[in-house]
DNA sequence: AATGAATGAGTCTTCATTCAT
DNA sequence: TATGAATGAAGACTCATTCAT
């Protein structure tokens, strides 16, 4: 018996141990859920899923056991591009402006996938996987704040898990409004992040 | 038939032309939809609630044709309520401290009912009623951020739906966290809605 | 206490022993029930008719005990119609052509009203009055079958109540049509019903 | 996946594809509604039937979408026979008698399933499989109907689906008698499609 | 491993009928 | 008598999950 581990699968964000075609199913189903999510179904219907992406459903359930299995794939997914900017922007110049386009990306992100928003916002409950995303995800953004801090453009007393649920905050408030108030919210929120006067 | 409208079930915010039984059953209906939705149930299943309130599926279906009408009529409650205090709030002395007050008021009803909160910051989409409501919210609030602009407290360009639906975004970041944020949270909110430094 | 019973109502059809204002609600409850009818609603809904006539789901049930009373009482109007045709028919100089155009005329209305197309070719089961209805329509038909019969122009052994299930017959045949086949059919069964070669 | 169709199952009418055991399902399920209908229970409830055929609600749901589905797939079984006694039927030796023995059994078929009655007189509106058979069917009968016009026996004017329409009706003409009238009726019908006298 | 048929609990919804007012 | 609110049995339909193939 073969071993299809490794290197390779590893580095692209596959699981380890899958033979080649429950990979490729795999993807397929995460391709299609993303999909769903993107055009506003939330429902994330396994049956439905399975149709599409032309598995059955045994095959979805043997990838992911329940709805909620299927949902932090996907958010590890956009972790993994999150974590990416955010460390890029903790070694920004501009403490303040690498804490604006972190912002805005994570934001965008979220209201693209609304499940992905309320993992990122949600405290704790997750898979180990999503736990240690968020954990990496925090710690860049502590840099940040502790440098913006310094130059005293962040009050004390925010964290990390703090702007992590207020910018979820924004996010809702942008998707109930037509969607043209995302910088003005934006701005509100980094405005009130900073020392009160 | 007879009308059973009239002065103790007009003052009381019941549906007016009553029979006493029927706005008793509507009444039991709504108080057990009431608890469902602070208990966390968002589902409101109209089978469940009619056994709780021990009354036929046949009535809550003559009360409340569907699912929204319920939630609905439980928003027009709150709302009442918070018109009320938005009436007093725009007539306070010192204006920001008014809107502070409000918002506090707001954010206690929201975090205390999904729905209510959802209604809140929604656009538009509700019955003449609701819409109504949230009008003359909006009327009250207008004043008080006029109030507050001119008081050099409140930024241009923010109206009062922005208002509403940055408020429920800090009611979801206040209930994805333990609870104790809302202050500081609200903090943010009320700092960030000051003319940009 | 007065009575409300006696000759006027008599005449005209309304039941006895009723106070005008039932008699009124009565008349309403039908005329509504007719014009559903009409209109292709067959469900007769009670509920429905209620509210279309006005008056309570009670007093409709208070008149007609359920939906097939309902339906007979409807189908009494039409016969008492139908009765006073084939009583002038009867009589017809040619008697096939009376017969052509009883038919004809009855078809029509059995095209009108599916209920009493069903009750008219239906074999007892009804109440007292429709029985009677029948009964005298069969007697005015049976006339002028035995005419035509010596006229050469009816076979042998075809009886009133065989006309009639026929004649329902052929109401379906031109209703699954389009409707243009009424004279084809109705011929059809005119010739049918002749000696056969 | 593997496929199941074929040779066997193709030759008794069964859907192809089908796993044995979704076959056997589908076969019980039709058997069971078939017998309701024979039993004079038009209504097809799907939760009955399901239970009868001792399968849950899902699976009938899965073989037939809703119940004009059940129905149609019951009527193409009737069909199937009917079109094949048509075929041998148009050409017989004597066009008139070939006719006669059609038309009496069609009238058993109908008289045993109201719904295929249906199915029968109406016009389009079904399933493409229910349209070609009726299509087939039409095709044998107006062979038929040609051949007996030739002979003098039938009218001209007179199309197949009139036949089948007109069939319909002597079917409710029957059995809203006592069922002894077939004979006679049946009769009827054929001396009215001869040319007029 | 993959498949998708089967399951059936769970929900929604309608409507004939009753009965308190 | 009239009213119409209330009832709840009944039926339609969905979908997460299991399991034989």
């Amino acid at each position: 018996m073969r071993a299809y581990a490794g290197n390779v699968a590893a580095r692209s964000g596959q699981r380890a141990g899958l033979r080649p075609d429950a990979a490729r199913n795999r993807a397929r189903i995460l391709q299609v859920a993303r999909e769903q999510v993107a055009g506003g179904d939330n429902s994330l219907q396994l049956n439905l899923i399975a149709r599409l992406a032309g598995v059955g459903v045994g095959t979805v359930y043997r990838h992911f056991p329940d709805r909620h299995a299927l949902i932090e794939a996907l958010s590890v997914e956009r972790f993994r591009e999150l974590v990416e900017q955010a460390r890029a922007a903790s070694s920004a110049e501009d403490p303040q402006e690498g804490l604006r386009g972190l912002l805005r990306f994570t934001l965008d992100l979220a209201l693209d996938d609304t499940d992905f928003a309320s993992v990122l916002s949600s405290a704790g409950g997750e898979r180990a996987q999503t736990s240690e995303m968020k954990a990496e995800l925090d710690e860049a953004l502590a840099v940040l704040l502790d440098r913006a801090r310094l130059a005293g453009t962040i009050r004390s007393g925010i964290e990390a898990d703090d702007v992590r649920r207020l910018l979820c905050g924004v996010e809702h408030a942008v998707r109930s409004g037509d969607g043209e108030r995302r910088e003005l919210y934006l701005g509100v929120l980094l405005e009130g992040l900073r020392p009160p006067r």
